[in-house]
DNA sequence: ATGGTCGTCCCACGA
């Protein structure tokens, strides 16, 4: 069971490379994240052909997320609880009911929260916004984790865990991906008893899943480590292997963002 | 030393 997710920076705009990908790749579950369109304009026929099923939680212009799976999509949830004013689309949940067993599959948006600092000197509302939002999924995972189905929340956190996650860490301590407040929620989610799939299985530094398109940043290899798949035990039990697809990002018209694959026995 | 990106949807804004 192969279970990826990609930050695809509009699905529209990245058909092609999304097309060839899921062709070469052939994942059973994908989660995307930054689809930037509502649900009524998803390009769902392309997909649907190569043997997906679709669900999305879209949104016009920004952000956006989605769950492709070629097996059976059940009990869809598109809401994080705790803000009944939060119209931003960054989170869709389902059950997938796999070959072996049910398990729980969640595509995460986290907030990027830049800038930090408004011109007094106090956080802004961006970065109170990804500090609520990593509380709110905190306090909802603990909840899901009550039913012990094996669950993977994968997506685009927007947070560098440590030093070794990248280029240069020195230049990123103010980022909100890499400040203290981001690392101390960070830890806080984990600390549930979630395990980060790549600290499991690789571990090594340097090992990038964002590269910015500006100042060329992908041919100088000055990348981050943002993309997760967080397990909870469960789940962990059963991984087999976790590959960064980094290969994507020379593609034509490539994301910013690359492909991250578990594989699982589920 | 400096400027350098992309997507949305037409204008800045978000990343």
């Amino acid at each position: 069971m192969k279970i990826a997710t990609w930050n695809v920076n509009s699905i529209n705009a990245r058909m092609h490379a999304v097309i060839e990908w899921l062709k070469t790749t052939n994942p059973d579950v994908v989660c995307l994240q930054e689809i930037k369109t509502i649900d009524e304009t998803f390009p769902r026929l392309e997909i649907e052909t190569l043997g997906y099923n679709i669900e999305t939680h879209g949104q016009k212009s920004y952000n956006g997320v989605a769950i492709l799976s070629k097996y059976p999509i059940e009990e869809v949830k598109t809401k994080l609880p705790g803000d009944d004013n939060d119209e931003q689309s960054r989170y869709i949940e389902a059950i997938i009911a796999g070959p072996k067993k049910l398990f729980r599959v969640a595509s995460i948006y986290l907030p990027n929260g830049n800038p930090v600092f408004d011109e007094n000197g106090i956080f802004t509302k961006k970065y109170e916004y990804k500090l609520n939002w990593m509380r709110r999924l905190k306090d909802h995972v603990a909840i899901l984790l009550n039913d012990e189905l094996p669950t993977v929340l994968a997506g685009d956190y927007n947070v560098i865990p440590g030093n070794k996650d990248v280029y240069d860490y020195k230049s990123w301590i103010g980022d909100a991906a890499f400040r203290k407040e981001t690392h101390f929620h960070w830890r806080s989610l984990l600390n549930l008893g979630l395990t980060e799939a790549f600290e499991q299985m690789d571990n090594r530094p340097g090992q990038y899943t964002f590269w910015d398109y500006q100042r060329g940043a992908w041919q100088n290899n000055h990348g981050i480590r943002i993309d997760h798949i967080l397990l909870s035990a469960q789940a962990a039990d059963t991984i087999i292997d976790l590959v960064i697809d980094k290969n994507v990002r020379d593609g034509i018209k490539p994301s910013d963002h690359v492909p991250v694959i578990g594989t699982f026995d589920l």
